[in-house]
DNA sequence: CTCTATAGGTCAAAGAAAGTCAGACATCTC
DNA sequence: GAGATGTCTGACTTTCTTTGACCTATAGAG
C-alpha cells in the first residue's frame, strides 16, 4: 500500500468517529509513518483539498497546527452540485450573479451573504492590470472557495 | 498552548468583566508566567495593537505601569476607518485575515461572514498565475468592496 | 541638583514549526 | 518501453515565538 494512501486513511479514520475536525502537529504524523514532512503536504493537496469536501487551515511557528476541517455534503448537495460540476474553471460576473441570486432565492445564504459575496467577485473588487481571461478563472476560484466555506458551515 | 496565548487570555480576561482598562507591572506579570518581561512587550504588539482594537501606554521608573484600553468604537467608524485609512493599495493574505479576525472578534461581522470573507482572499481562491503583487492589490480592493457593502448593510 | 534604584523599551538572534519546489523515483497507459 | 502522470524526499524559505543583553525614563533620597 501506498504511504500516502495510509496517511490519507490514518486521518480519515480520525475524522470518522462524529469528529468533523483534526487538529494534527506535522512533524509528529511524519515521524509516526517514518517519511518527510513535506509529505504530508503532499497528502493534504492531493486527498484533503476543498475539491475534495475538506478545509485546512495551518500555523507555523512554536506550537504550530494544521487542522483539517471535512465538509460533508449531506444538507448541501446543491453546494456540492455548484463545486464539483456546476462551476468550471472560469465563470464571468453575470454568471456570478445569477448564481448567486439563485441561492439566495433558495435560502441557502442570506441575503447579506449574497451582497458579500456579489461584491467580492465584482468588477469593481477586481479592477487590476489582469487579463479578463484570469479574472475569470479567479472568480472561478472564489465562488468555489466561498460556497465549500458556506457548506462547511451548513454541515447539518 | 503557546504561553503568548495564555498571556493573552489572561489579559483579556482582566478587561472581559466591564471593564474596558486594566494596569498591570510588566515584570510582575512575567514572573507570574515565569517569562522573560520582553515577551509581554511581544504579546502587546501582537496582541493589542491599534489594529487589534487596543490602545497601550506605559510609564517606566519607579511605580511604573503598563495600561491597556479597549478602545470603543461604533462598527461603521471602525469599517470607514478600515477602507479610508488602514488598507491601502495592496494587503497581503496574512493581514487579510488578521482584519477579518478582529472585525470577527468586535462583533462586526458575523462568525459566518468572518469566514466568508477569509475563503474569497484566501490563496486557495487566488490561485492563478498572477503575480503577487496583483493579487495584493486585489486584495486590498475586495476588502473594500465587501467591508462597503457590510457598511451600507449596517446603516439601516 | 545629582545619584541611584526601579521600572519599562528595543532589538537581534536562536528556536520551533509549517510551506515550497525541483528533481529522483515509481507506476500507469498506449 | 516511452512518455505521461503520480509519489516522495531534502534543501531551502517563511512565519511565529521566546529569550537575553543592552538602553532609556522616572521617582525619590540625600
Amino acid at each position: 500500500m501506498r504511504l500516502s494512501d495510509s496517511i490519507e486513511q490514518f486521518i480519515k479514520e480520525l475524522l470518522n468517529e462524529e469528529a468533523t475536525e483534526v487538529e494534527l502537529k506535522r512533524n509528529e504524523l511524519a515521524e509516526y509513518f517514518g517519511c518527510a514532512p513535506s509529505q504530508i503536504n503532499y497528502v493534504l493537496a492531493t486527498r484533503f483539498s476543498p475539491d475534495h469536501g475538506y478545509l485546512t487551515e495551518s500555523r507555523r511557528g512554536g506550537g504550530g497546527y494544521i487542522r483539517i476541517v471535512r465538509v460533508v455534503q449531506s444538507g448541501s448537495q446543491r453546494l456540492m452540485y455548484l463545486v464539483n460540476e456546476r462551476i468550471g474553471d472560469s465563470l464571468g460576473e453575470e454568471e456570478c450573479l445569477r448564481l448567486i441570486s439563485q441561492l439566495k432565492e433558495q435560502r441557502i445564504v442570506t441575503a447579506d451573504e449574497a451582497s458579500l459575496m456579489a461584491s467580492a467577485v465584482s468588477t469593481r473588487a477586481l479592477s487590476v492590470p489582469v487579463p479578463d481571461v484570469l479574472k475569470d478563472a479567479m472568480r472561478a476560484k472564489m465562488m468555489k472557495s466561498m460556497l465549500m466555506t458556506i457548506a462547511a458551515r451548513n454541515r447539518s
